[in-house]
DNA sequence: TACGCTGCGAATGTATACATAAGGTGCCCC
DNA sequence: GGGGCACCTTATGTATACATTCGCAGCGTA
C-alpha cells in the first residue's frame, strides 16, 4: 500500500488494471487470473474479483466462457465505431435538448464556457489542459441537456473509454498548428449546436453534434495513416491490437 | 438448491433477483443487503456479490455511494428514451448497414424471416410466440448488418431490458384487433428497411428504424393512458416506479 | 434548544481454506 | 500408432471469520 490512495484494496487494483490495459501493456485478448494478480499486487483475491468485475462493466474486459475474464480487444474499426457511436449519441442529446428546450441556466453555462474557450484561443500559446477541461466540461453539459437520465449515461459510458472521449488526441503535440486550426472549427461547432438548440431546430441540432464528433474520426484516421514512430506520444491509441 | 437446475449459485441468485426486479416485487431504489439476500436464499455473501455486480453491469442496479446497491428506479420517461435509444441505435445499424454494404447471405436471411411472418399473418389466428421469435431474428440481424461489433454491443445492451425490446407489449392481449393492424405496418416497415439497406440509402434506412421503434413507444403511451386495471397483464411495465 | 461528540451497530471490505469443475497431459489399451 | 480414459493440475466457486468504516442515535454540554 505503498504509492496507493485509495481507500480499498479493490480500487487500488481496479485503477492499477485500467491504467495498464488503456497502456496496451495488456494486450488485447490476455486472460486474466485471479490468484496471478492477487499475487502480483499482494492482495487476496476477493479484491481482485470485485476490480475485475467492474472493468467488465466498463467494457474493457470479455468475460470468457469458464467464468474468466479477458482483455477485450480493440481494432481500429472498434475504435472509429465508438467515436461513430459518440456522434449519435450526443446527436441525440442535442435533439431532445431542441424538442423539450433547455432551462436559461444551462444556456448561460454552456455560453460562459464558450467564452472562456475564446478567451484561452487569445493567448500566445493554447493552454492545452485547460481547453481539455472546458471542452469536457461543456460535452458534458449537452448530455445533460438532454434532460434524459437514460441517455446521459449512455453517454458517460462510451466517454469513459479514453479513445472516444472528447478530449481525446488533444495531447497529441506533433500537429501543433493543424490542431489549433482543428480547435477553431471545434468553437464554431460549439456556438452553432448552442444555437441551433435554442431555435429549437433538432435537426440541425443532431447534424451538428455528428459532424463535431468526426473531426476525432478524422484525427484517427491520420494518425494511423502516419509512421509507428509518431504515434508513439498517443496514449490514447496504445489500447489498439494490432 | 432443490429447485435451480443453474450451475452456480451465483446463478441461481442472478436470474432470482432480476426476475423480482423486473416483476416489480423489489421497488425502485430499495436497497440491496448482501446479509439479508443471503439468508434469503440460503447461500453466502460471496455469490450474492456476484450476482449483484452482474445486476449492475446489466443496468438494473445502481452502485451507492456507500459501496451497496440499489434498485434502479425506472420512470415512465425513462421507458420512453430507452425505446427512443433502440430507435437511434437500430436506425444507426441500419444506415450503416446501407452505407458499408451487407452480404447477400444476410439480405436473404431477411427477406426469409419477412416471408415466415407473412405466413403467420395468413393463419386464421396469430401464433404470437411464433412472431415475437421470427421479429427478435429480425431485429438481431439488423444488428449484426451493421457489421460493427461496437453497435450490436449496444443494441444488445439495451434490448436486455424487456421493456425495450422489439417484442415488449406483444403480451398484452387486450386489443388483438387493434393489435394484428400494428403488426401489418410493422411488417411493412421491416420490408421498406431491406429496401432501403439494399439501395444503399443510408438516411432512409435510419430514419424507417426509429420510426420502426415509435411503436413500441405508442404503445407505452396509449397502455398509460389506460386504467390501472388494463395494465395489470402486462409484465413489461411491472418494473415502472410510480 | 441546538449543536456536537462519542459509541455502538450494521454494513461492506478482506483474507483464507476448502469445494468443485474443467481442461490438459500422459499413459495405457486396443 | 491412434484414440480414449483417467488423473492431476489449475482455475473459479463458496463459505466463513475477521477487519474496517460509515452512519446514526442518544446523550451531554454550551
Amino acid at each position: 500500500m505503498s504509492d496507493a490512495k485509495s481507500a480499498t484494496h479493490a480500487q487500488r487494483a481496479l485503477i492499477y488494471l485500467r491504467q495498464r490495459i488503456l497502456n496496451g501493456q495488456l494486450a488485447g485478448g490476455t486472460r486474466l487470473f485471479e490468484v496471478a494478480l492477487a499475487e502480483e499486487l499482494g492482495i487476496s483475491r476477493t479484491p481482485v474479483r470485485a476490480a475485475l468485475a467492474r472493468l467488465a462493466e466498463e467494457a474493457l474486459l470479455d468475460r470468457t466462457s469458464g467464468g474468466g475474464f479477458a482483455v477485450r480487444s480493440f481494432a481500429v474499426r472498434d475504435v472509429v465505431d465508438t467515436i461513430e457511436l459518440r456522434g449519435v449519441l450526443e446527436g441525440t442529446a442535442a435533439r431532445l435538448a431542441a424538442e423539450r428546450g433547455v432551462p436559461a441556466e444551462m444556456l448561460a453555462e454552456a455560453r460562459e464556457i464558450i467564452r472562456q474557450i475564446d478567451r484561452l484561443f487569445s493567448a500566445e500559446t493554447i493552454d492545452m489542459d485547460g481547453y481539455s477541461a472546458l471542452n469536457t466540461r461543456f460535452h458534458a453539459l449537452l448530455a445533460r441537456m438532454s434532460q434524459s437520465d437514460v441517455i446521459q449515461r449512455q453517454i458517460e459510458r462510451i466517454i469513459a473509454l479514453p479513445f472516444a472521449s472528447p478530449s481525446a488526441f488533444l495531447d497529441d503535440h506533433s500537429h501543433q498548428l493543424a490542431l489549433i486550426k482543428t480547435l477553431g472549427t471545434a468553437q464554431e461547432q460549439h456556438r452553432a449546436l448552442i444555437d441551433a438548440i435554442v431555435n429549437r431546430e433538432g435537426a440541425r441540432a443532431e447534424s451538428l453534434a455528428r459532424e463535431h464528433a468526426r473531426a476525432a474520426r478524422r484525427n484517427v484516421e491520420s494518425l494511423l495513416g502516419q509512421e509507428a514512430a509518431l504515434r508513439e506520444g498517443v496514449p490514447s491509441l496504445a489500447i489498439l491490437s494490432t
